[in-house]
Order: C-alpha cells, then structure tokens, then sequence
DNA sequence: CCCATAAATTTACGCGCGTAAATATTTAAT
DNA sequence: ATTAAATATTTACGCGCGTAAATTTATGGG
C-alpha cells in the first residue's frame, strides 16, 4: 500500500493504464488484453483501490445489483429466507441489497423508492400481501423488473414464486385427522402475515374434505410478538379448557413456540405418545422449531427451491430479454416434518 | 401524478423554482422562505419525486449515512441489536445501512469497503473481535469513525460500547453455586462468538472466587449453528454423564436451547424445582429464551441501553466536531434473568 | 514486410446531484 | 420611498465513474 489512491484516474495513471480501459477491467477483467490485465492486477497488489460502487452504478445502462425486501428481518423466517435469496444472487455474480421493512407497509414503499435510486437490475419482493400498496408496487415494477415470493398479490410483479398453502396445510390436516383427533385452527384475529388468511382458508376446506367440522381459535393482540401473543392468549385458551380438541394447529410455528411454552407451563403433556393429552403442530418450519420441547411437527418450506427459483425466475427476464414471458406463478410443496409434538 | 419527473432539473422547472434552492430545500426545509417551501410541496403533492440518495451523497462534504455492520443477521441476538441500532439511527435523522457479514470474517472487510462508497458519517461495527482484520478495521477507522459495539477490539476505534460480562458471568456464577451445585461451563472447542473466550474467562475466575474448581466441558463443531452443536454434543456429554455437577452454564443462550432440548429428549426434568435434576442457564437473553420449556433463566443484556449509546457516542464525534476525546469504553451490566430453567 | 484485425487510447460527454460565488430579488425595518 | 439584510437565482464547476466514437497502437498470419 504506497499512497492513496483517490480514483480511478489516479489508479489508471499509477498502473499505466488509461482510464476507460480500467474501467473496462472492472467491468469484465476477461474483456482486456492479457498483458493489460496483469498490468492492472499487480497495481491492485501494490495499491488500495476499490472502485466507488455507487459512481459506477450512477451511469450505467444496466447494473448488477439486485433489490431484496422482506417485510421483517426480526422474523427468523424472514431472515432465514432472505439470507438464502442474497446468497443465491451472490453466486450468480450479482450485488443482493436486502432491505427490511420492520413489519411496517408504509416502509415497504419507501425501501422501494430507496431501491430506484440503485438502478437495480431487478427486485425480489416478499411483500406484506394485502396490506402492501397495489399501486406502488406496481408502477415500481413498469420500470424495474419486480418478482413476487412468499406471498402473492394478484396480477402484480412478474411472476410469483412460493408454496402450496393448500396442499401444505391439506397434508397436515390429513395427516392430523388420521392419527388423532381432528385439529382445531389456532391464529391471531389480525393476522399480519401474509399467508395466514390462505392457512385458515385451505385449514376449512381440508377439514370439510375430510368429512369434520372446522373449529377456528382466533385471539386478539397487534404487532410481531407472535410468541408472545400465543403464549398469553393460547394459554388462556388451555386452561379455560377452550378447545375442542386435543389438537391444535397453529397459523405459523413462531405461534405454536408460544403455544408450547404455555403448554408446558401449565403442565400439559405434548406429543404424539400414549401418555400425551395435548397435540401442537405449526406451519413454516421455522429454524427453531427443532429445538422446542418437545420438537415441533410442523411443514417446511423449500426455502432453497424457492430462493433459487426466485432469482433465476427474475435472471431470466433480463438475461435473455427477448420476449417477456407471461407472468407465472410457481408453487412448492410443503413437505410434512414428522416431529414429537403431533 | 402528472408524467414522470426523471430529475431535480426537471422537478425544479415544474414546481417554478430553481434546481440549487430545491437541492437547499431537500437538505433542510427549514432553511428556504415559507412561500418557496410551499411551491415546493405543492409539486411534491403533485408529481412523483424523489431525489436519487446516492447522487446526492456523490459530492456531498457530508452525509446523513450511518454504516452497521453486524457478524450475522441470521442470529437473532445481532438481529435483535442490529434493529435497536437502525431504529436508533432513524431517530437522530440519519440513514443507517445495516449490513451482514454472513459469519464470514472475510466478508466483514468487503463489507467495510462498499461502505466507503457511501461515504457514511460514521460506522458501527460489531466486529468478529480476533478473528477480524485488525488493520483494515484502524485504516478504514482513520478515514470514517468507527464505534465498536458488542465486540471489543483493542485500540480499535473511537470508542466501545458493550456489556460487561465479567460482571454479568459473575451474576450468574454467584447466583447459581447459591442457590444449588457450583455450575459446570459449556461452549464450543473453537468458538466463532466473540464474547465466547471473555464467558470462559470470568467463569474460571468466578468460580475460583467463589472457591469452586471451574468445570469446563468444551466440544467440536463448526459453524454457526449453536442450536445444533448444543443439542448433539450436549446431549452426548448429559447421556454420558460427563458433566460433574447438575448445574451447567452455557457460553451462550443458542447454546443453552440446544442442550435444553437434548435435556428435553433425554428425560432430564430441567429446572430449579425439586422434582428437577438438571439446571441449564444462558447468556444474552436471546428473544426466544422465554418461550423455551422451561423457560431460560439467562443473563439480559441491555440492548437498548447499548444501541442509543452507541449511536450517540458515533454522532458525538461529527455532531459536535471539535476535539476528538480519546478513546472510551462504556460497558453496560448484564441483568440476570431469572427464569424456570435453573 | 504488409495488411487486416483486435485491442488500447484519446476525446468528449453524460449521470443526478452538491456547492460556491456573483447577481438579482424579496422582505423587513427605517 | 429608501435602504440594509435575507433569501433566490444564475452560472459554473465538481464528484467518480460509464460509454460512445474516433484514433492510435499492438498482434498475428501470410
């Protein structure tokens, strides 16, 4: 590290090299003369310089990065997601800026209008469903290529990517009602996830498919807490003696850990086994719900299938850019995870 | 919303004033006459724009952005004060970028160079502690100051502002060898935590104070999942009969969820009860350590206290300006958090 | 050695905005 | 109405880089 290097007109000067083709280098270091390139490679051994990402992106046609919004970091499904789709377009050579909206749908908006400002080349948007502005999303995606995942919103985006709600929660209903009695549905009034109205719809038509009567739990509370709301509430329900059966399926598994722990406090025996009286299951398979007490029986998400899908769903539509295909929605099975809590 | 406003310019012509005062009036509203303000907002009403954020920081002597730079966002711990940090940063009218290093120290120095493209006011860096890169850490920090939080460095940045965990090991040591066996330490061989080494640290010492031998149960394992490190090798060493007291104290709450349910798994009754054969606590009060079963007695530490400082001490150095203090470290006590588990 | 081709350089301009200096206009006070 | 102070506007340049077109230099085959 000799002095500082302020640009890349003082790098290009320094290495010997002009200016457009250092900036050609950076753009692709396979596009220059071999003779050239080793030039420019042993400057950068001998000199600190990394270019200024945001003056390249300023005046480029199209950039490399890429917009990634989820609507809550705090939620570890999120997280775990989120980290799973920056890592997919990492590997793709492409710059994942992940954004958060902190479980707020007016931030939504605004991380989309911070996002213009990188010229992304596109944007993988977990959005918050209904709750998320039609509108915006929408005149965001006429200009910048945006593809929905997790939770869909009719008509908007590209494409769409996520699970079969009903498929998923139809598997687990089956596979409740055969090895038990039939589950009751337990959720928040105001659900701010955006899959669990789909939970509950496909909860009653799988029950009544399978001949039994839905029986809806939904408790009060606002916010993110989930834990906490299913704790205090799906607590009080336990020991009202509120449910009608010994089983219970909960919207999502942050909902069934706060459950749980409730259970446990209040001395039920949760599981499948002969000396249990309580069935608990959850929805998500979230990166806890292998460590609760007991595990928690619950359908995973293929995150992997779903991040990887996301991304080159979205590659494709500014790769080979030809024609814009229609927009399509691709769904992945839930998978059953057979734990001991149902 | 007219047709599209693609810049200032083009902003500036439609609302009747100049480009400069509009670029004055973005900076600070306060700062143009009432009657300029009020054109201004009128077009805001009226057409869709937003000034493009990274132009402006371009040319900018100083800018409104504030770099966070955590080990990893999947844990929820760096979640948790990651979030705290953001918020508090919103708060003062700053605009904190918060980035994850994906737990690969190699990434926290990419991480700090893309940062400098930003040209952020300051950062705070939660670092890896040893295993960072000590000189591109000082050398950024002579260009951008840098607050060090969660982590120590030793003469690494203008200041730090963690936990006191000499104090908050020493809770929990006095708290358990009162109140039942002296505890037994759990942590990995090759600890990836930054605070792991100083928990092991004031436990030995804590112990020795308390004129106990220190007990410590170290295992394999690489990576960052704690949860499942903790329950597999926990669970081997608790069917093993390898721990030399009923008490153990785990280098961390990830840590203490995974041996809890190992515990769970094995017929353990965790807790402090005397019905209860084992008693398991954590460190840093994890968001999910109330919901495990049972509950994790744990040691909190003060998020909130440690983010507004940390933030306040970063916007002391540039608020402010004049001289710069020396060095400090403020390091916040640890609560102990007495729950079921032990 | 010549020539066609490939790559590098020069030149020139643009992105969207900040900012400083000079000038013009408005406002408030006399 | 006059004047000084406050605020706007104009003008001009810069940030760090992309990119296109024209020109020069290097490369390789015959």
């Amino acid at each position: 590290m000799q002095r500082k290097i302020r640009n890349m007109e003082e790098f290009a000067s320094v290495s010997g090299i002009s200016r457009p083709t250092v900036s050609k280098y950076f753009n692709d270091p396979e596009s220059v003369r071999v003779s050239t390139r080793k030039k420019i490679e042993a400057a950068l051994e001998e000199y600190d310089y990394h270019p200024n990402v945001f003056a390249m992106n300023q005046n480029r046609r199209t950039t490399k990065n890429i917009g990634v919004v989820v609507p809550n970091l705090a939620d570890p499904f999120f997280s775990e997601i989120g980290r799973r789709v920056e890592l997919a377009c990492i590997e793709a050579g492409y710059s994942p800026i992940l954004l958060s909206s902190h479980g707020n749908p007016e931030m939504e908006r605004d991380n989309l209008n911070s996002l213009k400002s990188l010229k992304p080349a596109g944007v993988l948007l977990a959005p918050f469903g209904r709750l998320s502005d039609t509108d915006a999303v929408k005149s965001f995606d006429a200009e910048i290529p945006v593809v929905l995942f997790d939770a869909n919103m009719p008509d908007v985006g590209r494409a769409f990517v996520g699970t079969d709600h009903f498929q998923s929660v139809d598997l687990m209903v089956e596979y409740l009602c055969r090895s038990g009695e039939p589950p009751c549905f337990f959720e928040m009034k105001k659900p701010l996830n955006p899959n669990a109205n789909k939970h509950r719809q496909a909860y009653i038509e799988s029950m009544e498919r399978h001949g039994q009567t839905p029986n809806i739990f939904r408790v009060n509370g606002e916010g993110w807490d989930f834990e906490e709301i299913g704790k205090v509430e799906g607590g009080r329900l336990l020991s009202d003696g509120a449910f009608s059966t010994n089983t219970i399926l909960c919207s999502n598994d942050r909902f069934a850990i706060g459950l749980l722990s409730a259970a446990y406090g209040l001395g039920f025996k949760v599981g499948h086994g002969p000396e249990c009286n309580l069935r608990i299951a959850g929805h998500d398979d979230h990166p806890f719900s292998r460590f609760t007490c007991p595990p928690l029986t619950t359908i995973a998400q293929d995150y992997e299938a779903i991040a990887n899908r996301s991304v080159s769903t979205l590659f494709a539509l500014f790769e080979k850019g030809q024609v814009p295909p229609e927009r399509q929605e691709k769904l992945f099975e839930g998978r059953l995870i057979m734990r001991e809590s149902a």
